[in-house]
DNA sequence: AGTATCCCCTGAGCGC
DNA sequence: TGCGCTCAGGGGATAC
């Protein structure tokens, strides 16, 4: 099986979708809660989530950068969050358990569960209020707990010109400001290569060192490249991964640089460079981004 | 307040 | 065959 990339803006979005067709206006009426990792993140803990949720409609969901989340009758947001290996099934009842399922919602129509599968436990889900005031969105209810992650470059409120006065204000190399999810959010590793090939950006360059135009370029690449994978349907789930009209969903990626160590560079031909950055891999080509 | 570092986690891949 | 090491990395917590 090939390895699944990391869900980022556009593989949260497809999920979201897939979500939001099959499970609004539907009753919730079992949780099962799996692995108690899942739900670190819920205050109340297990007990407090199930008695919360049973009973509740799902009215709508929404999402911000790589969160999104389900909006119930309660007025109370279900908020999930992928991590690194997260997908959210929708299963038929009868089928068998996956062998990192998490968390199972059933329905009181019998219809379909939605399941949190989980290997490596990064991800989770929890219940959450929206915040109150004027940092809610267009009165779209905002979770709480994450009212500390920006606007993504898909939301309508979304400010090119401002975010590029906040990018221009950090001395960190440029590529871990625009992973940093309180400036802009729902750019990952992947999307963060590309946009930065897309724009001729060497990653380490300090972000206070680029011109606004330059940028106000980037923040466009970083947008169009993961329009681009949304309109591919999305990147990061293989052939388990059950999508919106109940088949497989396997995606083909053509990325220009990310993961291609060695290979030649799209645009000039030089062999693509890995590199160490924080931790992460960085990919670059060593003659269109010095 | 911005920045850097550590940690959480599991399974694949690889050298010996 | 098996053991131990590296790698994948989002994001919260922590220290400076």
């Amino acid at each position: 099986m090939a390895r699944r990339p990391v869900p980022e803006l556009p593989e949260v979005e497809v999920v979201r979708r897939g979500v939001d067709h099959w499970s609004v206006g539907r009753v919730m009426d079992q949780v099962q809660i799996r692995h108690p990792r899942a739900i670190r993140r819920h205050a109340g803990g297990g007990g407090d989530l199930v008695d919360r949720m049973l009973g509740a409609t799902i009215a709508a969901t929404d999402r911000r950068g790589k969160y999104f989340w389900l909006v119930l009758d309660t007025r109370e947001l279900l908020v999930v969050h992928l991590g690194m290996s997260g997908q959210l099934l929708v299963q038929p009842a009868a089928s068998t358990d996956e062998a990192h399922l998490r968390v199972r919602l059933s329905f009181a129509d019998d219809g379909p569960e939605l399941r949190f599968v989980d290997q490596r436990t990064f991800g989770g889900i929890f219940l959450d209020v929206p915040e109150d005031g004027p940092a809610s969105t267009d009165g779209r209810p905002l979770p709480s707990l994450i009212s500390h992650i920006a606007l993504d470059p898909f939301d309508p409120l979304f400010n090119p010109a401002a975010v590029t006065k906040a990018v221009r204000r950090r001395s960190a190399p440029i590529k871990a400001v625009i992973l940093d999810q309180s400036v802009v959010s729902g750019i990952g590793n992947i999307y963060a290569d590309e946009s930065l090939w897309r724009a001729k950006l060497n990653w380490a360059i300090p972000a206070d060192a680029l011109s606004a135009p330059r940028v106000r370029a980037l923040l466009g690449h970083a947008k169009d490249v993961m329009a681009d994978s949304l309109a591919a349907g999305g990147t990061s789930f293989d052939s388990l991964y059950v999508n919106v009209n109940g088949s497989s969903g396997h995606f083909s990626r053509s990325l220009a640089v990310y993961g291609q160590e060695g290979r030649p560079c799209p645009r000039c031909g030089t062999p693509i460079i890995r590199e160490r950055f924080a931790g992460r891999s960085s990919f670059r080509c060593p003659k269109c981004q010095k």
